[in-house]
DNA sequence: GAACTTGACGAAACCGATTTCTTGCGCTCT
DNA sequence: AGAGCGCAAGAAATCGGTTTCGTCAAGTTC
């Protein structure tokens, strides 16, 4: 590693004249030319380590999300470097698996390392999050409600699942299954009962037994979830699926069983990603996964530029593609 | 920000000592209970940054990909992280773009935050790796070959061609085209090689024009691709494409235009992801993403623990899983 | 009992930037 | 001409750990 002092001796000035040329502070110019020469010639880049330390702070921003193979969380990411990087900040994208336990220490970590800033998106439970906003570090949170006055970017989740029901109910359908996710994420459960409530109201077959599917939140869970609908006594003649995966897990099922919608309603909260099959048959809530990243992103390029107001809660909402209608009666 | 010269203070001790219990090294037991309880009550987390500064390494690798909405470069990542946890390591991914420029930039970071080291993954260009290996820093590239002396994990890509094709001639089709990627991507233009060499040897029909497409890596550019392929005179009766993303688009137009596998024949190097058609009708050539990642990532390891052995080059092959024969005749 | 080894531990140097403090030069103003 | 000001630039302090070096006390050996 070439330092600074090399380069000022080369040049024949202090390290503090460097220093001063790099961060373009006022040097007269011939030293400037005597300083690029050098530091062009030893090729010098300055050990962000070193003035990290000196400055308290650094360009680089931690983003943790659940499940990078998600491609709601990698859109949502997208949306954040795009925002960070034309800001001058390099995102770190840290995978937190959904274990509190990874997600604490990644916040510890961009706590100790310094970082301009984090921004969190949910993980089944709560992880630590006071670690980094006691140390006074921006902090933006994704689709979580902390309590805590940190800023946030949610979904309407309740409105989502709402309006992926009322789409089923809407097109023909009539009795409106649910798969949904793990009861201890909040977002999974505000659409579930934004499915309940549509239910409730619209169902002609007051008999609602097992069309409330709990599972995991990936393509499994929709799988076995979709298994268990087909083999109930009066099974389902449409379902909604809380998350993305769990959408692609459930017609793949369907489609396994020869069951190709619109004969059987889906409709899929999150955007099915790289769908091979038309997707026109489908109602999806497209959720803003990128609209999410850049707003959170800008939000926390406020804070770290000083903004002091009081925690705010930006509420996105979701957009509906609406699916066909039941092949019966046509 | 808690320092070890509070700990020190409250603990009645010299900063060496807290520091020597936190390392491990010989401290006598009193002492060390009191640097704990000074310690555990001050909340006191070691700051990385300084430490690093004078360690001139940390527990952090850089992991350079592309994409990270591409669900080939999500599972190469999660075998990664997968590895790296294991072994105390944190994983940071930094999303290139297929930009030069941003790789160049991640790497310089990656240098100058002294990082452990980095696993890269092409760009389409060649990004200045040398920023890395001039300073010693550890490197492991993934399906690239670099003519430096670094270690790289490789995918038989001509194999991976030869497969895929060879499995549609097999199946019974005989016009096979090809979708490739961006010429400048090593690892497309092998696979691309592959299929030229087998054609060469199985077709019937010696009128290649415009069998072959190249086009952007994404599934916009499958469209395109497949779309180009559908208008020719004599369309092909069977196409590979050479990575997944394009394979989703050009499944996608030909079931927008009512062409459902096998009435076709496709043959996809790398997997479908979230494939919401029953897959068993394609023909993909599962690439070992998972593998190769954990396979970089314990190369990488090893050089970090200080092996000096020449640089070496680890070939992993994909697997095949046959699709159906063309209806024809059935 | 003197010389020597061993081990804990504090003082201080160190990593490589940034920044304050200080010096000294050249210019203006009266 | 001498006081005063502005500005470039070097010396040195600083960020917060780690590590070398040296000290001192306790234990060992002859």
């Amino acid at each position: 590693m070439v330092t600074i002092y090399e380069v000022a001796a080369k040049a024949g000035v202090s390290p503090a004249t460097v220093s001063r040329v790099f961060n373009g502070l006022p040097v007269s110019p011939e030293k400037v030319d005597l300083v690029r020469a050098a530091s062009d010639e030893l090729r010098y880049v300055p050990n962000r380590t070193a003035r990290r330390l000196r400055n308290q702070t650094s360009e680089l921003i931690a983003l943790l999300i659940p499940d990078v193979e998600n491609p709601f969380f990698t859109a949502l990411a997208r949306g954040v470097e795009d925002a960070l990087q034309a800001a001058g900040y390099s995102v770190v994208l840290c995978n937190t698996d959904d274990d509190p336990a990874k997600e604490t220490r990644y916040l510890d970590i961009a706590n100790s390392e310094n970082m301009a800033g984090v921004i969190l998106a949910p993980s089944s439970e709560d992880g630590d999050i006071r670690h980094l906003t006691d140390h006074g570090r921006p902090v933006v949170v994704i689709d979580r409600n902390t309590g805590l006055n940190i800023d946030s970017v949610m979904v309407d989740n309740r409105a989502a699942g709402i309006a992926a029901t009322s789409a089923l109910f809407d097109a023909g359908y009539s009795r409106v299954a649910c798969i949904a996710g793990p009861v201890e994420i909040e977002s999974t459960e505000e659409r579930t009962l934004g499915w309940r409530q549509v239910v409730a109201k619209r169902a002609r077959d007051s008999s609602l037994d097992g069309l409330l599917q709990h599972a995991n939140y990936r393509v499994d869970g929709g799988r076995t979830a979709m298994q268990a609908l087909l083999a109930l006594d009066t099974p389902p003649d449409a379902v909604v699926t809380t998350n993305n995966l769990m959408g692609v897990g459930a017609i793949q099922v369907l489609s396994e069983a020869g069951i190709v919608p619109p004969t059987i309603g889906v409709a899929v909260i999150g955007d099915l990603p790289f769908a091979t099959l038309s997707p026109r048959a489908i109602t999806q809530v497209h959720l803003p996964a990128r609209h999410l990243g850049t707003t959170a992103a800008r939000m926390l390029l406020e804070r770290i530029a000083g903004d002091m107001q009081p925690a705010r809660t930006v509420v996105l909402r979701a957009e509906v593609t609406q699916g066909l209608a039941p092949a019966i009666g046509s």
